[in-house]
RNA sequence: GGGCAGUUAGCUCAGCCGGAAGAGCAUUUCCCUUACAAGGAAGAGGUCGCAGGUUCAAGUCCUGCACUGCCCACCA
């Protein structure tokens, strides 16, 4: 074996093993109870960043382990089509060729990007493979394919012969950029500086006027009325009054609505309900006209000539000079307020009166605020439930046509007559293009020209996945389903998991996934969001080639924390790379010491207390480890592993059995090797969810690769119940150990000096373990001889080491510094000094003596008393300092 | 405006069933000891955001405040 761990090598070779074997194919069996998850299908736009690698190893993770717990585990990959964002990375393509997709046409368009697709959408799969993803590849699904289109049709037509989907001119959110609606979820809000302009309103055969303050002035153009709150004093005897529109003389009303806030600039607001939400919501409550005056493409309309054509922004500045030219501008002042953007492109939301479609989702939300509410689906960490609940209660119907290409088109047919004029029949769903209108018998149709959301077809995803839609009792689907887990970052919990859940309790009467496993979203190591403008992206593809992807994996793992943001470091990624290599190494030397030693981990036997020891230690760790694993805890798992691996197998077990590793008796020598595997090839287990190539190629090796039969089809071995009795009585050796230790490093006496030691005996019971035990004591201690004595005074030339149970005395003839031992002794008694005080008052409390536990008072003063036993021994050596 | 997190060693974070402050990285000293220098041994470093309260005992429970971050909302 190598020193270093070479992870190339061994990646490369175990993952194309695994998916040869088809290690990670499953199909139901009714004799095992499924463990299922559904992959959030990343788009097929570019290739994944770290947070897909997080997202996807924490589900791996889970997998692997519930696959070695017994579980019939099926991990379902996909991509998803990602409307929007793919059209517009195509169209990016086009315009580099000096095209749009106009220039195409839909039908060119179309198969411009599935042939994109085909060329960079399997990218992604690959690099999962990368991450050493266990998905079952057989499964492979895509959004937009034969399969998923159907569920996509058959939900849809389900939905609009119920009533549910609609169509109507509403306000929606516009993207001018994309050129297409969007839902409420798709807007990001952004503060931005501006400014708020303060605008006189005249009133209609008066002197009097009114001012309002917007922050769009340009809009005036588009009011139909001044809005105040009916309870504002300043304006009740006005309300009902009319208002002469500056620059075009419309006549308005003033109308009173509770939503205006009167401390907001003058209490008084224009009101452009044809492009704001809420200037909408008055219209409807005071019946007013709503005048469109901006277009899709951005543009005035509607206007007075000089405004008509104009974009918003020249029609602002245009606006306010006029205004201002007119004294109808009263000041302007600086704002900063929240600007609504596209979540594709970032442009500017334009609210717009537009014909869309509509989802009613009033019932489907409170079904899923529900299953919510009664804990069917479960959140983890469970603070993200109140969010998502209180986001469903207030939905509104959710806008699911986007005038985009690419995409579900809408499975809407319009009876037309011969020249393609829409007849005024009933509009139909269907799967395919009718036959016969059933109004007048025409048999000419029209498709809706627009998509869905993309979100509706990622919506439908964990039921899709198994087919539901071609084939609603297949086995798959009643096997697998519901999911078991869905994990994911909490920026999609209500885009898309909220959907899920709607979705899944509409037609499968069902929820889609038991629990939800939320994590955070990755940071720099400066708690910065990563993104390309500030150049702190950290590409997973050359952390793996850096540091192995054994290493990422660990890395990710480790700090991922439920529900909390997680910043990564290279610092990181590098513990992770010397885990792997200590691992390796530790594996190395037992694997090197049991050469020629066959069957080494069948039936072992536990002989010495360091075996007893490491039993224990290690049955503690497995309960933790599996209760972390089993709630999400992956960061806690780790930790656990990490700890117990390290410190207490390689530095101190490890360490131990190196005695009986050279003993020339060989049953000595194959029971602690014995003990030696087992422990290991058991962490290995626990491991191989978080690193699982290192974990399967020691595993083989261990196995002597023979008989082929990867860690990952193991079953967990059983644990040895250890006992806690044990770890008491190492500690007394551990103690001892580092006290000598301690003591050569702070003389600065060289390892490759041995000391004899006089053991001063203090706790009688303790000197059986001790002489059981007394060749490692010399061992790691570097201890030529042991003699025990009682009552004895401080040698010369000694310094003085104590424990607990034993006053330790090396003899440092010619090696003693007299000044800094006395320092040394003197530094101790100090801490002992502390400790005795702080338990004195304590005890001097009559109050703790009354209240506090038994348990407590005697753990105490048992400490009391070995402080000022420390002290006094350690007084009683000082005079020989002197 | 509402809600949710976080605030512990120089940095990143554990610890939160209340009973002697922990890890990794960085740092200091010693050591290339036959698993591992991507390592070993030892050390230094913390009035656990602030202020109250409950308690014999509070990093841990309660209240308030401050700062940071996130989410939601119709900031016109």
């Amino acid at each position: 074996m190598e020193k270093i761990y070479n992870f190339k090598e061994v990646e490369a070779k175990w993952y194309k093993y695994w998916i040869e074997n088809k290690i990670f194919s499953t199909k139901p069996d009714k004799n095992r109870k499924p463990f299922t998850i559904v992959i959030p299908p990343p788009n097929v736009t570019g290739s994944l960043h770290m947070g897909h690698a997080l997202d996807n190893i924490l589900q791996d993770i889970i997998i692997r382990f519930k696959k070695l717990q017994g579980y019939n585990t099926l991990w379902v990959p996909g991509t998803d089509h990602g409307g929007i964002a793919t059209q517009n990375v195509v169209e990016k393509l086009l315009k580099k060729e000096g095209k749009t997709k106009y220039d195409l046409g839909r039908e060119k368009f179309l198969e411009k990007v599935w042939q994109w697709r085909a060329e960079t959408g399997d990218i992604i799969l690959e690099q999962l493979k990368k991450f050493g993803c266990s998905l079952d590849w057989d499964r492979t699904a895509f959004t937009m394919d034969e399969s998923r289109s159907k569920a996509v049709k058959k939900s849809f037509i389900y939905l609009f012969n119920k009533g549910l989907i609609y169509r109507g001119k509403r306000l929606v959110n516009w993207c001018p950029s994309c050129s297409t609606a969007l839902s409420d979820i798709e807007v990001e809000y952004e503060n931005e500086k501006s400014s708020l302009w303060h605008i006189k309103y005249p009133l209609k055969d008066s002197k009097e006027y009114v001012i309002v303050a917007t922050t769009r002035p340009e809009t005036i153009l588009g009011d139909t009325a001044v809005a105040v709150n009916p309870d504002d004093a300043r304006y009740t005897k006005l309300v009902g009054k009319t208002i002469t529109l500056p620059l075009i003389n419309r006549e308005i009303k003033i109308v009173a609505d509770y939503m205006v806030d009167k401390s907001f600039g003058t209490g008084a607001i224009k009101v452009t309900p044809a492009h704001d939400t809420i200037d909408n919501d008055i219209a409807k409550r005071s019946r007013l006209d709503i005048i469109e005056i901006i277009n899709a493409g951005g543009t005035m309309i509607n206007v007075p000539s000089k405004y008509q054509g104009l974009n918003t922004e020249e029609a602002r500045k245009e606006i306010v000079k006029d205004l201002d030219a007119i004294g109808s501008l009263v000041k302007t002042e600086d704002y900063t307020h929240s600007v609504g953007k596209c979540y594709r492109c970032s442009t500017k939301i334009e609210p717009l009166m537009s014909e869309q479609w509509f989802l009613n989702v009033t019932e489907m939300s409170k079904k899923a605020v529900e299953a919510a509410n009664d804990g069917i689906t479960s959140f983890h960490p469970k603070s993200w439930k109140k969010p998502y609940i209180v986001w469903l209660e207030n939905l509104r119907d959710w806008c699911i046509s986007r005038q985009i290409w690419w995409g579900h088109r809408i499975p809407v047919y319009y009876c037309v007559d011969e020249k393609g004029n829409r007849n005024n029949c009933k509009s139909i769903a269907s799967f395919d293009k009718p036959v016969e209108c059933s109004c007048c018998k025409g048999k000419n149709f029209v498709q809706d020209e627009d998509v869905l959301d993309t979100w509706f077809s990622s919506a439908l995803w964990p039921m899709s996945v198994f087919n539901w839609g071609e084939d609603d009792n297949n086995e798959d689907l009643k096997y697998f389903y519901p999911t078991s887990v869905l994990v994911t970052g909490h920026d999609i919990l209500y885009l898309w998991v909220a959907r899920m859940v709607q979705f899944s309790l509409e037609f499968m009467k069902n929820i889609p996934f038991n629990d939800v496993f939320i994590h955070g979203i990755l940071k720099d190591k400066h708690g910065r969001k990563m993104s390309k403008s500030l150049g702190n992206v950290v590409n997973p593809m050359v952390i793996m080639s850096q540091y192995g992807t054994d290493a990422l994996r660990f890395a990710l793992a480790q700090v991922a924390a439920p529900g909390r943001d997680l910043q990564i470091s290279d610092e990181l990624f590098l513990t992770a790379r010397n885990f792997a290599n200590k691992i390796w190494n530790a594996s190395r030397f037992i694997i090197m010491n049991s050469e020629g030693i066959d069957k080494l981990d069948n039936d072992i036997q536990l002989s010495e207390l360091a075996d007893y020891w490491i039993i224990t230690e290690f049955a503690n760790t497995v309960s933790k480890v599996k209760a972390a694993y089993e709630s999400y805890n992956i960061d806690s798992s780790v930790r656990e592993i990490y700890d117990f691996f390290w410190t207490k197998y390689c530095s101190w077990y490890i360490e131990f059995s190196k005695i009986r590793i050279l003993s020339t008796n060989l049953n000595t020598k194959k029971q602690v090797l014995s003990m030696l595997v087992h422990i290991l090839k058991s962490t290995l287990q626990f491991i191989s969810p978080i690193m699982p190539f290192i974990a399967e190629e020691i595993w083989q090796i261990l196995n002597k690769a023979s008989n082929i039969k990867t860690l990952s089809e193991s079953s967990l071995f059983e644990v040895k119940n250890g006992n806690a009795e044990s770890i008491e009585k190492m500690k007394v050796l551990q103690d001892i150990i580092v006290n000598i230790r301690t003591l050569r490093s702070e003389m600065n006496i060289s390892p490759a000096i041995k000391l004899e030691a006089l053991f001063n005996v203090l706790e009688d019971n303790k000197e059986t373990i001790v002489k059981e035990n007394e060749n490692y004591i010399k061992q790691l201690a570097k201890i030529s001889t042991i003699q025990f004595c009682k009552n004895m005074k401080r040698p010369k030339n000694s310094a003085l080491a104590i424990t607990g149970s034993f006053e330790i005395f090396l003899p440092l003839e010619g090696l003693i510094d007299t000044k800094k031992e006395k320092a040394r002794l003197m530094k101790k008694i100090g801490f002992a000094k502390q400790e005795v005080d702080r338990i004195t008052l304590n005890l001097d409390n009559e109050n703790f003596i009354k209240k506090a536990p038994d348990t407590e008072i005697e753990k105490i003063k048992t400490r009391l008393n070995e402080a000022k036993l420390k002290i006094e021994k350690i007084n009683g050596t000082l005079k020989f300092l002197e």
